[in-house]
RNA sequence: GCCCGCGUAGCUCAAUUUGGCAGAGCAGGGGACUCUUAAUCCCAAGGUUCACGGUUCGAGUCCGUGCGCGGGCACCA
């Protein structure tokens, strides 16, 4: 029988005080803990009345401050100490001088530990060698902190310990924080964009009893109330065109999908699209909303138009270079396809090569089941995708509006799925109902946000976009 | 699913090439220090080298299997 390698945290909690397949490290905050508690002292404050943050207390030479945060550094040299104090924004000098403190709470404040909440209140000055801190008067610890932060100079450099513990790569990596702070704004000034142009925000069901609007595998779950499988979304698509039809003209969504898929450094089994549909409109107009929302994007990620990707330089500066696939594939291998093998010899052989924003038109009809054909030639679609430095940003259509054509091509797809492809298209017998009422002519344009922030962060893989990326189950507990 | 690489102290990294006592910095412990800011100085401590098995007198190092992470491929018509 053997014994087990390590405790899970949580149970038994003085047992632990002596557990010897602890780190040294934090039996000592344990241990450090307990006698805190003895002493009398609550380590784990209800509140604290913050007054200023940190960044607006270094504007405030000279006046009482209460603020409050991580421990992250300090730099004792006895009767006066110095410590840095982290909160949401920023960080500022705390100085601890015995002659003020008095003897026990300058000891209390030396006996603190990095990674410790607590408040510090006191007044805002400069010291001698011109850092702005806080002259503390009092410092209660308001939640003391039992593990030990990462390295102060390197940071958290682990990539599995980082997305495993993202507040780990919060506290220690500031770049980290600000790559998610942009990531955020980006996704505000897109709202925001979209709103002042008069498009409706929506929310459609995750939650789909078909997987449609997509070549996806999708995920199942079962509802139990309707004893049925279900899927999670695989796109906005079609509820959005069924708002369409409902007479909402200019409607998006920006929200979670989730492609049962591998996971690489671009793909993650759920991100975040956004899809935009609007009535009267065309693809041309959806390439010049996709520019808009890359520049608006990159003004609100403080990213210059003109600027680098993993070393390669980028320039966002409008109009993209417009090109259909079947010129791009005739230029770079000299032949002339259509279908599935102009569709495969594009993503090979030329997708790669398209470094520079350039939006690839008229795809092959086969592989775009809900986009309108091109009255020159039925065997391409009017549709677009947006490539930057080699991958899909965008993809959009003139949407197909033809309730008779739709349900051929759904036909199509089923025939496909019959013959094999899994990731046909399902045949949505309620959407075709839908269009059967009557769908005004329709510009519908779908962007992986994700990518897009990768993009204008500069960050190599999707993982670093996402605050909790998906990995498979940590192998132990620690 | 397949191929390649990686896994050493709480964190950041050495030692792996060529098998020979597992080391440093930070963090933590003890001490000195009233202008430091990667503070400095002195002392002591800290390891199931991812796990299991094998080869060997001897394995962090070589071999096998498993787990995790990274990259590539496949999937993403």
């Amino acid at each position: 029988m053997e014994r087990p390698l390590r405790r899970q945290p949580g149970q038994d909690p003085h047992g632990q005080l002596s557990d010897p397949d602890l780190p040294a490290v934090i039996r000592d905050r344990r241990e450090k803990l307990r006698r805190l508690r003895e002493a009398g002292v609550e380590p784990y404050a209800r509140s604290f009345e913050r007054t200023h943050t940190t960044a607006q207390a270094r504007a405030l030479l000279g006046e009482r401050v209460q603020v409050a945060g991580r421990l992250v550094a300090r730099r004792g040299m006895g009767g006066m100490a110095f410590a840095d104090l982290q909160d949401g924004a920023g960080r500022i000098q705390l100085v601890a001088r015995r002659d003020r403190l008095g003897e026990a709470a300058h000891a209390a404040f030396l006996d603190l530990d990095l990674g410790d909440i607590v408040g510090a209140e006191g007044t805002v000055f400069t010291t001698k060698k011109g850092e702005v801190s806080v002259d503390l008067d009092r410092v209660p610890l308001l939640s003391k902190s039992l593990r030990p932060l990462p390295e102060k100079w390197h940071g958290l450099k682990d990539v599995e310990t980082r997305y495993r513990q993202r507040y780990l790569d919060l506290i220690s990596n500031p770049e980290s924080r600000a790559v998610f702070e942009k990531r955020t704004r980006v996704i505000g000034a897109v709202r925001r964009l979209l709103d002042e142009r008069g498009f409706l925000e929506v929310e459609t069901p995750i939650l789909h009893d078909i997987a449609s609007g997509g070549h996806a595998r999708p995920f199942t779950t079962h509802y139990n109330a309707l004893d049925r499988d279900f899927f999670l979304r695989i796109a906005l698509e079609l509820h959005l065109k069924r708002l369409i039809v409902g007479g909402v003209e200019r409607v998006y969504e920006i929200g979670r999908t989730f492609r049962n898929e591998g996971i690489s450094p671009r793909h993650n089994p759920e991100f975040t699209m956004l899809e935009v549909y609007q009535a009267y409109a065309t693809y041309e107009d959806m390439m010049r909303l996709t520019e808009d929302i890359i520049v608006a994007a990159a003004e609100a990620a403080g990213t210059s138009l003109t600027t680098s990707y993993q070393g390669e330089d980028i320039d966002f500066t409008p109009p993209y270079r417009r090109e259909t696939m079947r010129d791009l594939v005739l230029e770079l291998t000299g032949r002339d396809l259509a279908g599935n093998e102009l569709d495969d010899a594009f993503e090979t052989e030329v997708q790669p090569q398209l470094r520079q924003p350039t939006f690839v038109l008229d795809y092959p009809v086969e592989i775009s089941p809900l986009a309108r054909r091109r009255a020159d030639d039925p065997r391409f679609v009017e549709r677009f995708e947006l490539i930057i430095a080699g991958r899909e940003h965008a993809n959009a259509f003139t949407e197909l509006t033809d309730p008779i054509d739709q349900r051929e091509r759904f036909e199509q797809q089923a025939a496909a799925r019959a013959a094999g492809f899994e990731e046909a298209h399902p045949f949505d017998e309620d959407f075709v109902t839908a269009m059967e009422y009557g769908m005004p002519p329709t510009g519908g344009l779908g962007i992986g946000i994700d990518r897009v922030v990768m993009l204008l962060t500069d960050q190599p893989a999707i993982r670093d976009v996402l605050l909790f990326p998906q990995l498979k189950e940590a192998p132990r507990q620690g």
